[in-house]
DNA sequence: CGTTCTGTTGACCACGTTCAATCAGTGTGG
DNA sequence: CCACACTGATTGAACGTGGTCAACAGAACG
């Protein structure tokens, strides 16, 4: 699991990482690779040209670079962000374990938004020159990809919605429960188990604030207000969900949309 | 081009097509058989069930459906969108021509969002059930499907950027120059001319507020200082967009994100 | 110890909402 | 043919959610 990472900022930039050949690894069940079968891994593996850790407070890549790799998140937690010229942010997506990061319909061009790391990661790198052949060669590659795509885009729908539509107590109520739902997903797909309602989540209020679109002085005023109603409690970079069902009810969440099942 | 079907709701329900090869598909670069070679056509066009029409107003599928069908919407507008228990309405995309509608991840489970039509639209037909053996199978057609999902979410993450940090004036002024610049790379794509500045925008001022997050009022506010501006004219189902640059600026929008390049 | 970063609280303000009345266009039925 | 209902757009007035500005507190860190 993830530390919190807040505050350790080393400066260094990438690093080499482990070497956890795909046979292996932990994630398989919710990244990529999932359908590819044991005979065909050690081929697909070749397609990865490193394993790498990112020190919390880097950025994996900026708006406007044009990176080699695509990424899955091996471990840690990413948060993928646009800002416009007013300078004003959008968190378009907490990333965590298992997902792909960097793919965009222009695979030469720029990307639309920038990713940072919230934690110290581990990341699969993926030559993007390289993706359209193996898709080629690995349809269930390409299907499986598919399948994240439309997960992601149903999350980044659901997420719109509520923006234009919910109350800022609603919105916040919202995240906390999908970023919670969203581990104990993780949790099951990687065989861990999940500790209790206890979720360490390694984000800012001011992150809160640009997920759901509002300030941070008004995200402090509503969690301080659902603090008081017993509905979560906080620690140090760290949200106890108290009373979930009654979270439920004024998120308006509906548990179903983090269990999809997969394709192949 | 679909003429504006506003009040013409047939009360009939999906009727059935012509039936146009998909060799002679006039939307054909911009849909999901793109990549397929001209060989291959008649063989990927076994997976299309049916050609179908639906009259403007009926529903393709609503939210909780589990329709049998995924769709290549061939001609005409499609709003999709969701439905909160409050009853509030969130448009979520206006799909045109060559989207492909009705994928989710869960192929059995129910939709998301539901989809609407504008317009009197036509429509391919793919079974559900049979689109991971046709992935499988053409492993282009799964490649296209990615890269045409990585281009929807990077719209939807855009107008997600935009209902979180921008205001009114500038949220309607993106979406209009968003239409306008889709509806021209269609026209691009099929080979059709585009006829200058000229939309029809076959929508109501209520489907612009469903779609921004703002009310209709507010629309219509907005909209009359935009026309007391000289940035845009209406007329009945029309905008036309009378400074672009200006708009351009307003919206922060930029051109490039509606102008991707295929991965195959 | 100062500095920096994150969170908290207060006072005031504004963008957009809500409620309401009115109008134009369109289709419907007597 | 006209009265009527219905939908979409427009405008006005009052209101409220959330933003802005500001001061301050606590923790982490050099």
């Amino acid at each position: 699991m993830p530390q919190n990472g807040r505050g350790q900022a080393k400066r260094l930039s990438v690093l080499p990482g482990p070497h956890v050949p795909c046979v292996e690894c932990a994630i398989r069940n919710s990244a990529l690779f999932r359908p590819v079968s044991e005979e065909h891994l050690d081929w697909t593996q070749g397609y990865r040209a490193a394993q790498m850790r990112l020190p919390a407070q880097a950025h994996l890549y900026r708006e406007g670079d044009s990176p080699e790799y695509c990424w899955t998140l091996y471990d840690g937690w990413v948060k993928l962000y646009k800002t416009l010229v007013t300078g004003k942010r959008q968190i378009l997506r907490f990333a965590m374990a298992g997902d792909f990061l960097g793919f965009q319909p222009d695979l030469q061009g720029p990307m639309g938004h920038a990713a940072q790391a919230l934690t110290d990661c581990t990341l699969c790198a993926f030559p993007r020159a390289r993706l359209g052949e193996l898709f080629q060669a690995r349809p269930e590659v390409a299907t499986q990809f598919a399948w994240m795509a439309a997960r992601d885009m149903r999350l980044c729908q659901e997420h719109l919605a509520g923006m234009g539509k919910k109350s800022a107590r609603e919105r916040i109520a919202y995240l906390l429960l999908e970023i919670c739902h969203r581990q104990r997903q993780i949790a099951r797909a990687t065989g861990r188990l999940a500790p209790g309602q206890r979720v360490p989540v390694p984000i800012t209020q001011e992150d809160i604030a640009d997920a759901v679109g509002l300030t941070p002085v008004h995200v402090s005023r509503t969690l301080s207000q659902m603090r008081a109603e017993r509905l979560i409690a906080c620690a140090k970079g760290e949200v106890f969900i108290m009373n979930e069902e009654a979270l439920t009810e004024i998120a308006e969440f509906d548990p179903r949309l983090i269990e999809a099942r997969p394709l192949l």
